[in-house]
DNA sequence: CACAATAACTTGTGATATGCAAGTTATTTG
DNA sequence: CAAATAACTTGCATATCACAAGTTATTGTG
């Protein structure tokens, strides 16, 4: 007999990879601010242990979301690049600062770059994908 | 002295209201499956606990993303509904289920609804949103 | 107006995940 | 080969979660 759960909802299968806040922050911290060593990750404003960072870290390398290199700049650190995969999520991210930039009254968002992201979103999310494009996947 | 955290990034803002696999499991069965009572989103097949769904219904209300009322049809029923913030979410749950639906190899998500998607998203998103034309917010 | 039924929670308990501090390992650079 | 650096790992206290059972509030029925 086949193992198999029904639950086959796209919505359930992106949030049991995902779905938490500290992986899409990591994300975030890579897709947006261009992080790519564990000690950057680490120094995010939002303070993620290293227990859990080095967890999400596993994870989503190991649903191949992320890759993980040495840095041949300096050899003692690593460095962790999205996939095609994580790229696909740029829009996903993308929405999620829209929401928070709309409804936080103290957001830092800067106003010109969120107008942008309404009048030119595909312009945006290729400008983002375009900064990776130099791996090859 | 004034109580300032300094995250104000917009995505950190979202996460922190939203930013769990059961939370924005009960904004898509608001949205995207018309559900309404605190039975049908225990029906879900994923298998949310009583205590969690409560929880998060209480959350997801202060945040004002949906709103409590009795069931004028069934007294003693509450109607859970979304708010206009909610509706503005519907983007993000979109962006989730495609990226499901792209990636997961058992996706019961219809093509033919996943095309209608990208090519007229726009309509889409407004199609969702009619639905719930008649709540005054 | 009592009483059973229903729907929406609430509580208790054990298991799992998280946050924090400290320690360890692997590699490199001098 | 020794010190320094970066990336983890471990231990422990606390918080969250899943599951089962119990409670409360309201309604529909006799």
């Amino acid at each position: 007999m086949k193992e198999v759960d029904t639950k086959n909802c796209p919505i359930f299968f992106s949030l049991e990879i995902f779905g938490d806040k500290w992986s899409l922050l990591i994300l975030r911290d890579i897709l947006h601010f261009n992080k790519k060593h564990y000690n950057e990750f680490l120094d995010s404003e939002e303070g993620i242990s290293t227990n859990i960072l080095a967890d999400r870290l596993k994870k989503l390398e190991s649903e191949a979301i992320i890759s993980k290199k040495r840095d041949p700049d300096n050899k003692k650190q690593f460095i962790y690049s999205p996939t095609k995969k994580c790229l696909d999520l740029v829009p996903l991210i993308l929405e999620i600062a829209v929401w928070g930039a709309k409804y936080d009254p103290d957001t830092k968002a800067p106003p010109e770059e969120m107008s942008k992201i309404k009048t030119n979103r595909r312009e945006y999310i290729e400008n983002i994908r375009a900064k990776f494009k130099y791996l090859d996947q």
